[in-house]
Formats: C-alpha cells, sequence, structure tokens
RNA sequence: GGCCUUAUCGUCUAACGGUUAGGACAGAGGCUUCUCAAGCCUUAAAUCCGGGUUCGAUUCCCGGUAAGGUCACCA
C-alpha cells in the first residue's frame, strides 16, 4: 500500500500485515522498484489501524503510551507482534545507532513524536487516504516527451527530456518520444530530423518513437505507435463525436472575426476573453442542418461547473475554479484535432503514467483533466518543471542567450556536461556533489527534489563543467571530440600534442582552434619578452644559446616524453648551477612565442626537435639584432 | 486585468521545526611557480517584508510585496 502515490514527496512506502517476515520483503521489492520511495520504519500491526479492524484504547491510555498494554490486554492473541513493536523494534533502532553512530532521519523522527506525546499531548500522527496498487503496476512507468518539430531542440526540452529518461530507467519503465505536428502552419522541414539527430548526439535512448536512421530515413519502433500526431489524425475523431453525442463538446459555427471582436469587447469591459457559447444554444436541427451544407465549424469542449484540482509531483495540489476555463476547441476546422485533445488522447493510449512538461502548462491542466474525467479515464501523474530563465529572470529567450541544445553543441559543450548541467539546473540530489555520471543520476533522480522556482542559466558554470569533464577525458577520446572544431589536420602529430597540451587552459572545444596556430607556424614578437623580469636581455641571449646546445644534444627517446624533457632541461640547469627562471622564461618565450604559455617541457614535446631548435635560434638572432 | 505559480549568498543549490544556514560557479587574497592555466588554502556574500502557530520557524499557516507563467481554430 502506498501513501498518496500520485504525489511522490509524500509518498511513504507502508508494508502490512502479511505474515512474519514479508513486510520486509515488500520492502525490499519497493526500495528495488521505486528508489524515490523513502522507508520510514515498519511496525507490526500498522494495517489493522489503518483498517480500523482494531478498537483504539481510550484517549486517556493513548496519551500515556499504553495503548500496547491495553491492546495486549484485549487481544492476548496479538501478543507476540505487539511485543515485537514495542520491545524488538526499539532494541534494533538501538542497535542501528549505536553501530551507525548518528541518529537515523526516522528515530530522530520519532523521538520528536515521544516527546510531543509525552510532554506536550500532541497525538502521534497517524495515516489516511490509503490506497491499494499492485507493485507490477508501479513497477510501469512510462514517460514521454512531446515536442513539436518547429526548430531545434530547446534547452528546456532536454531538461525535460533527462527528467523522463532518469524517471523511465530508474523504475526500468519505457521513455517515449512522440511528435505533436497537429498544427500544420507551423511545421519546419527538417526539424524532425534535428530533433532525432539531437538525440543521438547526446547519447540518449528512447525505448519508443520515431529513429532517425543512417540513410536518413525515419522508422517508428513501440506497439503504441504511430508516434506522429500527424498521423494519428483518424484516431481523435471518433473521440471527439462521443464526447459530443454525450453532450460534453458542441459544435461551433463562430467565424475568428466573431470570435476577435468578442474578445475585444470583453478585454475593454476588463473581462477575461472567453467564448460565449452563442452555438451552444443552437438547435439540433440547425447543427444538423450547417452540417450537412458543409459549414466551416469546430468542435468545442462544454466545461462543466465546479472545481478541479490535481496533485502536481513537484508542486502539490493546484485547484482552479471552471469558472475562468474558456470551452477549448478539440478539433479545429481543418479536421485536425487540437493539442488539448491529442495529448489527452495520446497519453492514455500510449499508457503514459507519469506527464512530465513546462510550468507554462500548469493552466491548461484544468481542460484535460475535464477531458479525463468526460472519458472516463483515469489521470497521469503530473510534474511540472520550473523555466529556465535569462539572467534578467524572464523566460529564456533567443535574443538573450542561447536557447538551442544544437547551439551548446556547437559551441564545443560536451553532451555529458550539457546534460550533467541541465539535469543538475533545479535539482540537486547531494548537499556538496556537482558533478554525476548519468548512472548515478538515474538512480538519484526523485522528483519530489524538483525545485518549484525557475533558475537562471549560468553559462560560466557550464563552462566550469565542461572543463571538467574535458579533463577527464582519455587523449584519444578527447582528440577525437576536438576533431570537428579544429581546421589543422588531426592526423598530424603536432596538432594532436598541441591539443592535448593545451586542454588544461581549455573550457569549450571550440577554443582549440586559436591556440593551435602558434604551434603550426611561429608568431611574430617583441624580442623584449625574451628577458625575465629578474635580469636583462644579455642574460636571455646567454641561457638561450646555453640551453639549445644542450636541446640538440636530446635523443628521440627524450623528446617522447615531457616528463623527460622536463628532467632533462632541469639536470641541466641544476648541474650548471643555474636559476629555472633565467633558463625557462627565454625557452618558453622563445618556443611559443607569447608571455603566457604552455610550460617549455610541453612547448618542446609539441614542437619537436627540430622546430624547437629552429625557433630558438630564430630568438637568439632577434636578441642579438636590436 | 482575471486565474495560477514562485521566492535561501550576484548565480545554481543544501538544510522534511533545533546547524556557527552547508556546497558549487563567479569575486577577493594567499600558497605553488619561468608565465598562463590547473590544484590547494583562506575570505567576503543569503533565508523578500509583516503577522500568526510553536519552548523554538529558512521550513507550517495567513497577509503583503516582487517576479514569472497563462488567458488562440499554437503547441
Amino acid at each position: 500500500n502506498l501513501h498518496n502515490h500520485s504525489n511522490p514527496r509524500r509518498c511513504q512506502a507502508v508494508a502490512v500485515a502479511l505474515g512474519q517476515g514479508k513486510q520486509e520483503r515488500v520492502m525490499e521489492i519497493l526500495k528495488q522498484k521505486i528508489p524515490s520511495v523513502r522507508i520510514l520504519m515498519g511496525i507490526g500491526g500498522a494495517a489493522d489501524y489503518v483498517s480500523e479492524a482494531v478498537k483504539r484504547a481510550p484517549t486517556a491510555w493513548q496519551r500515556l503510551g499504553f495503548e500496547w498494554l491495553w491492546r495486549l490486554v484485549q487481544e492476548p492473541w496479538r501478543a507476540r507482534r505487539i511485543l515485537t513493536a514495542i520491545i524488538a523494534f526499539p532494541v534494533r533502532v538501538a542497535w542501528v545507532t549505536l553501530r551507525s553512530g548518528r541518529l537515523l532521519p526516522a528515530t530522530r523522527r520519532v523521538l520528536h513524536e515521544l516527546r510531543q506525546h509525552f510532554f506536550h499531548g500532541v497525538q502521534p500522527s497517524t495515516s489516511v487516504n490509503i490506497e491499494t496498487f499492485s507493485i507490477p503496476e508501479l513497477m510501469s512507468v512510462r514517460t514521454r516527451i512531446a515536442p513539436s518539430p518547429t526548430g531545434y531542440m530547446h534547452i528546456g526540452t532536454l531538461r525535460t527530456v533527462m527528467f523522463d529518461y532518469f524517471m523511465a530507467r530508474q523504475s526500468g519503465g519505457q521513455f517515449v518520444v512522440r511528435i505533436e505536428d497537429t498544427d500544420q502552419a507551423r511545421l519546419v522541414p527538417g526539424a524532425l530530423e534535428s530533433l532525432l539527430k539531437t538525440f543521438q548526439k547526446l547519447g540518449i535512448d528512447y525505448d519508443e518513437g520515431p529513429v532517425l536512421q543512417a540513410d536518413g530515413s525515419i522508422t517508428e519502433v513501440g506497439d503504441y505507435g504511430p508516434y506522429v500526431q500527424s498521423k494519428r489524425l483518424d484516431i481523435y475523431k471518433p473521440y471527439a463525436d462521443q464526447l459530443v453525442k454525450d453532450g460534453h463538446a458542441y459544435v461551433c459555427f463562430c467565424t475568428r472575426e466573431r470570435l476577435e471582436e468578442m474578445r475585444a469587447a470583453q478585454t475593454a469591459a476588463k473581462q477575461t476573453p472567453k467564448y460565449d457559447r452563442l452555438c451552444l444554444k443552437l438547435a439540433a436541427e440547425e447543427v444538423a442542418r450547417r452540417l450537412a451544407a458543409g459549414e466551416s465549424h469546430v468542435i468545442r469542449l462544454k466545461i462543466p461547473d465546479g472545481e478541479v484540482s490535481f496533485d502536481d509531483a513537484i508542486r502539490g495540489v493546484i485547484k482552479f475554479n471552471l469558472a475562468d476555463v474558456d470551452d477549448q476547441v478539440i478539433m479545429k476546422s481543418d479536421g485536425f484535432a487540437s493539442y488539448h485533445l491529442a495529448v489527452v488522447v495520446d497519453d492514455h493510449l500510449m499508457k503514459i503514467t507519469h506527464v512530465l512538461r513546462g510550468e507554462e502548462w500548469i493552466s491548461s491542466t484544468p481542460k484535460q483533466i475535464v477531458l479525463h474525467a468526460m472519458l472516463g479515464w483515469t489521470m497521469p501523474v503530473y510534474a511540472h518543471v520550473p523555466l529556465i530563465l535569462n539572467p534578467d529572470r524572464t523566460k529564456l529567450s533567443k535574443r538573450k542567450g542561447d536557447v538551442s541544445v544544437e547551439g551548446y553543441l556547437n559551441k564545443g559543450y560536451l553532451p555529458e556536461a550539457i546534460i550533467n548541467f541541465i539535469s543538475t539546473l533545479g535539482f540537486n540530489p547531494t548537499s556538496d556533489q556537482e558533478i554525476f555520471t548519468r548512472e548515478e543520476l538515474v538512480k538519484l533522480f526523485d522528483l519530489s527534489k524538483v525545485n518549484k522556482g525557475g533558475a537562471v542559466m549560468n553559462t560560466e558554470k557550464l563552462d566550469w563543467m565542461n572543463h571538467q569533464y574535458l579533463s577527464k577525458l582519455s587523449p584519444e577520446a578527447l582528440i577525437e571530440a576536438a576533431k570537428p572544431f579544429v581546421t589543422a589536420d588531426i592526423a598530424n602529430e603536432r596538432v594532436r600534442r598541441a591539443i592535448l597540451v593545451e586542454r588544461e587552459r581549455t573550457n569549450r572545444l571550440d577554443e582549440f582552434e586559436p591556440k593551435l596556430a602558434p604551434y603550426l607556424a611561429s608568431t611574430p614578437y617583441e624580442a623584449s619578452i625574451l628577458v625575465w623580469k629578474k635580469t636583462d636581455a644579455a642574460d636571455a641571449l646567454k641561457q638561450l644559446q646555453g640551453v639549445r646546445t644542450v636541446i640538440a644534444g636530446f635523443s628521440a627517446e627524450t623528446f617522447a616524453q615531457i616528463a623527460l624533457l622536463e628532467a632533462a632541461v632541469k639536470e641541466y640547469i641544476v648541474g650548471a648551477g643555474l636559476s629555472n627562471g633565467n633558463v625557462l622564461w627565454p625557452l618558453r618565450v622563445a618556443l611559443s612565442g607569447a608571455e603566457k604559455s604552455a610550460s617549455p617541457f610541453e612547448c618542446l614535446w609539441v614542437l619537436g626537435q627540430a622546430e624547437s631548435l629552429a625557433r630558438i635560434d630564430t630568438a637568439i638572432t632577434r636578441l642579438q639584432t636590436p
């Protein structure tokens, strides 16, 4: 039994009266299948309290904490269970406490309740509203993302995708991709392909939906297709007709002009724009006649009176007065279902259990609740995730920053970094960890821990995170990742080494291109920068000449490793009784041509012996010719 | 304007009534060092305001304020 399963935040597992040892087994299964379930404690006899199969002790007994004694007297056959609860359980808690050296949250809670009970006479909390669900049903979490193909994937969509993905993967359920393209006017050619390609680039796999093949064609996988709404047109119509037949919806012939005028008048009168139900008054014969005449029409939902509420998995209960809800169009005059009908029908037919979507959808939820009620369907769990914001705290827009996932990919952010960053925007399962593997997120994701407030997209932090991921890449993986971002030939050993050396100073892959140039061709520089701050030009010249002879004598083996080069150069410095700065500064500048650069040893390694000597010679010439 | 939602350092967040309000990014300072970067250490920085409930409120309740979302034959 799960307390209030529709809201995971308040979802607590209570395993009940299945017999000795079986409660633990149920807890175990629950914990395995639904990691978000929090198990507080299990005490024998809970089911009896819940079902009120036992008569509670008189209040005085309860207050004094002797209910167990009362029950023992009343129901001696329950002695074993009651004694287990009052003796064995505390003993076990004490044992766990001693062993771990700290109070478990559940224990703290119980102690708190006991103190409240004894010192303040507060009644212990009791469970209410128990609903029963079978475990297999809980296991089959099905989430979906339903983008409309109007361009690239929005960064906010990606976050919802990740949350959907985590929920499905952690429960062994399915993640479905469905394309919502019922608005023919907004179709963008190629947008669907681009969207699916982004899924591939990010390495996000889904169980059902359209899949982009290597040859560019699109095929579908899954048993609940088609997964593109424009291919499901005939599926919606019968439901709309049924709603009309049942009196839940009606035909409307109002022209767009009339609707516009009506709204203008309502706005002028400071009323909320809402359809005035003119066509609801039409006689059945007239409707039939005008329909037969082929008059352009839509079908509107007849929103009933009253209130609806739903339990949002992130926000808790949200209530609406249906008087504020407009009679929504569910079938458009072109014969296409509108969004509201299509989602409800599709989510139902595709057996979606959890609907995760952006906060902007909250106000359209009542329409969908009404639709569910009219069609006699049970509602999925709704979770409205917060918006991603511009630095000025308005809804993220193209004008104020990059909103497309492609855009971030093209700037050289690694897929895993983008995913890590976006998944932990508005959600963090820990108090001090920032970098999470995808597996960790799958395991730790918890809808009830998702923040309610919108979050500003902080690209500086994304840069930092990308740098973290970049520095963890293997040399081969780094070069592979950098390949699309550099124009130089990646097969060139010098290019490869330069990338490896420069990664320390790189946040994004697109920063490599300008950094590679100085390694490929020497750049002009002022001779004065060859001189270290603590010395003069004469010394710089002398040190360069000295170190040049040493480097000229290095073997190919020495040039194969940075560490060997460093050891060899430093051996020379120490042996000749010189100091690091006097030698290394001019050497480094001679090699890199810049005041700020990688270490001289790294430069030697990248450039190789011949090029290094050539650059040192150039520097020497510079110092000699004033 | 109606309805709905939200509110912890500049930013992202942690703290399920008891913490000196924790971490991260960005900032400042230091160590290291041939420079840069990285790394390490230190530092500054927050519970929107007002009531209530409570021995005790960032946390629960109410009221303000501010911000955002939404009010289509778009999704």
